[in-house]
RNA sequence: GGGAGCAUAGCUCAGCUGGUUUAGAGCAUCUGCCUUACAAGCAGAGGGUCCGCGGUUCGAACCCGUGUGCUCCCACCA
């Protein structure tokens, strides 16, 4: 067979993946060996792999296959997230650019119809990437997590906890997203600086001429004017002496002229601003807190979409901003405008929509977190579980556990498990995993005491579903269908899992409460091992990501490297938790390298044919014990040392995951030492006929040496091998 | 405001618990080679007060302190 001169990726790997796949190499079932179990971090459904994936699912497939080579019983399970919010507000927007379609004119069936096609054309990019990679997942195991089972084990968690009371509705303040039109949990807020305004704003105090040394009125600073209406006392420091006559007295909030008391309380900071500081409970976290100590009444002022509502009494149905800029006129045209200042602050914004969240008190459900922490925490601490690297998560870990709210895991969306909640006509609550378990429930309860028209009456199930991360949560779990079909022959034998491979941005939204839900609903861990990886930032440091275009399209990488490169190149610079800055050229030495080892095949092939005859039956092993003074025995010697010594450091460096390390000891056992030292030492003169030993020997070290590179670069070493 | 990490050749990064390292790799630069495995290569060269300053030590890129710069996470100051 005649080898090209170059290695050309294209031509090979697709024909091995279909290889691997027809040959089931990839699929796994429970037997007597010992398993080794990853599930994927299921990518969302919103688009395509970005670098970040690559570098994640490359980590994965390394330790996979590596594992698959030692004799585990290696399963690694794909899969996809629905994504709830992220990939509804796709759904909306493709629906408004390319057919012109607004959600509100759809209903919730025909909404969901628009999903579940964006849901089968994205999922297969993503399923289709994945095999692109090499990654040796167990295809019949995908799961997406809005498949039936998972679907209802969702359902049926959701019903376990609310029994259990660890699930509960209540008005809370909550992070709103006003473009979605959906609460938030904590974690879906990202806070960033900002240059806005303080404006300083005189509210008049009332009966002034009997407060003598005082003036008409007070300033009050804010950075959101369009606000006030909301305003149902004004606060300042007890000790605060500029502010003591004001104590039993009124004022009135400009614009719509509402007396609101003026009470103390230490919150408030002399220093900032005027001193004091207008109380607006239904818009503002603290302002909320002191509202509830003071029993101070709670006024909307904003509708669910940012505009003000009818509560506010100006400016109804205006957008916020809108609002603000026009409250600032008025004032000013009033004179109450004192000073404006510039002013950096913090504005939380929706992670998926980016508008600026409200703090809103809203009626939500919530999961009761101070259960289900001290397992999870305990978990980590005592080392059942490994973080690495640990020196830098496991601090953080600790502290976010130790200070965990109630999860909010309502979403006002319909792409999700829909909330199995009932109501009656009195808005009593019904909690069951379907309509007729409600419908016994409601029932039961009422059947004596109400009449049969009450009874008969047909319940009104929640329109919220829940937050993708509850079902998430579940991720290791249900994948082996281990709460819809507890006690299986797969989830008795692959849980818990061995490795879980992710970001460290989701360390809170999706590791922690896959530890506390391993814990709660299988009473053991979900994995034992968590390897974080850094991010993968452009030439500048930026993040990757969508809205800056500055990921490269992994497929257009793969077309000009080849798969094994882009796993080299991705792999060569990233170690454990270290943030990565992608850089193509390591890309390129990935390509090179495939072909330094493309011509080491040339090279050994072409001593094929002049050693055929007797290349049989002789047992290298003894030829390279056996002590030799011709100087091919030595370099047979020196490398076969040299490879031991690598085989021991790539499998320490491996167990403690330090696989960038590994790969770079590979590549210079193979460059330097196989190839530089090795080969050119035992090469025959021009022309001459190699021993037939010494070729024996090359062929085994060549083989091995491509045993050792092939978790990270499976292709081509397939190929040669 | 609290916490974490990073700072090593022009660029992207290794260098794990201090001593075979006169500090390494790839890319980039320069010189010479299209030598029958490989020019996507080979032979060689240049290039670094290992961020600054203190300290510990027989010995520090590595440990401690401190300063500077960058990044990230958490947090309710209008």
């Amino acid at each position: 067979m005649e080898l090209s001169k170059n290695y050309i990726p294209a031509s090979v790997e697709e024909k091995w993946y279909k290889h691997w796949l027809s040959k089931n190499y990839f699929s796994s079932e429970p037997d007597g060996r010992t398993p080794f179990t990853i599930v994927i971090p299921p990518p969302n459904v919103t688009g395509v792999l970005h670098m970040g994936h690559t570098l994640n699912e490359t980590v994965q497939d390394i330790l996979v296959r590596k594992a698959r080579m030692s004799g585990f019983n290696a399963c690694w399970v794909p899969g996809s997230d629905h994504a709830s919010i992220a990939t509804e507000a796709k759904v909306v927007e493709m629906l408004k650019r390319e057919k012109g379609i607004d959600k509100d004119s759809l209903s919730r069936e025909e909404f969901l119809n628009y999903a579940f096609e964006w849901k089968e054309k994205y999922g297969n990019i993503i399923y289709n990437q994945i095999a692109k990679l090499g990654c040796s997942v167990d295809w019949k195991r995908a799961t997406f997590t809005m498949d039936d089972h998972y679907y209802k084990s969702v359902i049926k968690v959701f019903v376990d906890l609310y029994n259990q009371g660890l699930i509960y509705r209540g008005a809370r303040m909550i992070n709103w997203d006003p473009e979605a039109r959906t609460a938030l949990s904590d974690e879906e807020v990202d806070y960033k600086d900002v240059t806005g305004k303080l404006y300083f704003i005189k509210y008049k105090i009332e009966n002034t001429e009997k407060t003598p040394g005082l003036e008409d009125h007070i300033v009050i600073a804010t950075q959101r004017p369009e606000t006030i209406m909301g305003d149902t006392a004004v606060c300042a420091n007890p000790t605060d002496s500029r502010y003591s006559g004001l104590k039993g007295k009124k004022v009135f909030v400009p614009l719509i002229n509402r007396a609101v008391p003026v009470i103390f309380d230490d919150y408030v900071d002399k220093e900032f601003g005027t001193g004091i500081l207008k109380i607006t409970p239904a818009h503002d976290i603290n302002d909320y807190n002191i509202g509830l100590k003071f029993d101070l009444p709670v006024i909307e002022t904003l509708n669910d979409d940012g505009t003000l509502s009818k509560a506010a009494q100006i400016h109804v149905g205006e957008d916020r901003f809108e609002a603000r800029k026009k409250i600032v006129e008025e004032l000013r045209e009033q004179g109450l405008l004192v000073k404006e200042e510039e002013y950096t602050t913090r504005l939380g914004y929706s992670q998926r929509t980016n508008a600026v969240a409200e703090p809103k008190i809203s009626t939500q459900w919530f999961l009761k977190m101070k259960e289900l922490a001290p397992p999870a925490l305990e978990a980590v601490m005592s080392g059942n579980i490994k973080i690495h690297p640990s020196e830098r998560f496991d601090a953080t870990y600790k502290y976010w556990l130790e200070n965990l709210k109630d999860w909010c895991i309502s979403r006002q969306l319909w792409w999700g498990q829909q909330i199995p909640a009932w109501y009656d006509r009195d808005g009593n609550l019904y909690v069951a995993e379907n309509e007729e378990e409600a419908n016994t429930i409601f029932r039961e309860k009422y059947s004596a005491s109400r009449d049969a028209t009450f009874r008969q009456q047909k319940l009104r199930r929640d329109e919220d579903v829940l937050d993708t991360w509850f079902s998430s949560w579940l991720w290791p779990i249900e994948v082996f269908k281990g709460i819809s079909q507890p006690g299986n022959k797969d989830i008795n034998y692959y849980y818990p899992g061995s490795v879980l491979v992710t970001g460290q941005d989701i360390i809170f939204f999706w590791v922690a409460r896959m530890i506390m839900s391993g814990m709660k609903f299988m009473g053991e861990k979900p994995f034992s091992d968590v390897y974080f990886t850094g991010m993968v930032r452009d030439k500048l440091g930026r993040k990757m990501s969508k809205q800056l275009g500055n990921s490269p399209d992994l497929l257009h990488l793969i077309h000009e490297y080849g798969a094994d490169a882009v796993r080299f190149g991705i792999m060569i610079s990233s170690p454990a938790g270290n943030d990565l800055l992608f850089d193509e050229g390591s890309l390129e030495q990935g390509k090179f390298f495939n072909n330094k080892l493309w011509n080491a095949l040339k090279l050994i092939k072409m001593w094929h044919g002049k050693s055929e005859e007797e290349a049989q039956s002789e047992d290298i092993k003894k030829i390279t014990q056996a002590a030799g003074s011709d100087h091919n025995t030595f370099a047979i010697q020196w490398f076969q040392n040299r490879l031991n010594e690598v085989n021991l450091e790539v499998d320490n460096l491996m167990n403690e995951f330090r696989l960038s390390e590994a790969l770079k000891t590979i590549y210079s056992l193979i460059w330097d030492d196989f190839c530089s030292w090795y080969l050119e030492w035992i090469k025959p003169e021009f022309g001459k006929a190699i021993d037939k030993k010494v070729y024996q020997a090359s062929i085994k070290f060549f083989e091995e040496v491509l045993q050792l590179l092939h978790p990270f670069m499976p292709f081509i070493t397939e190929e040669i091998y």
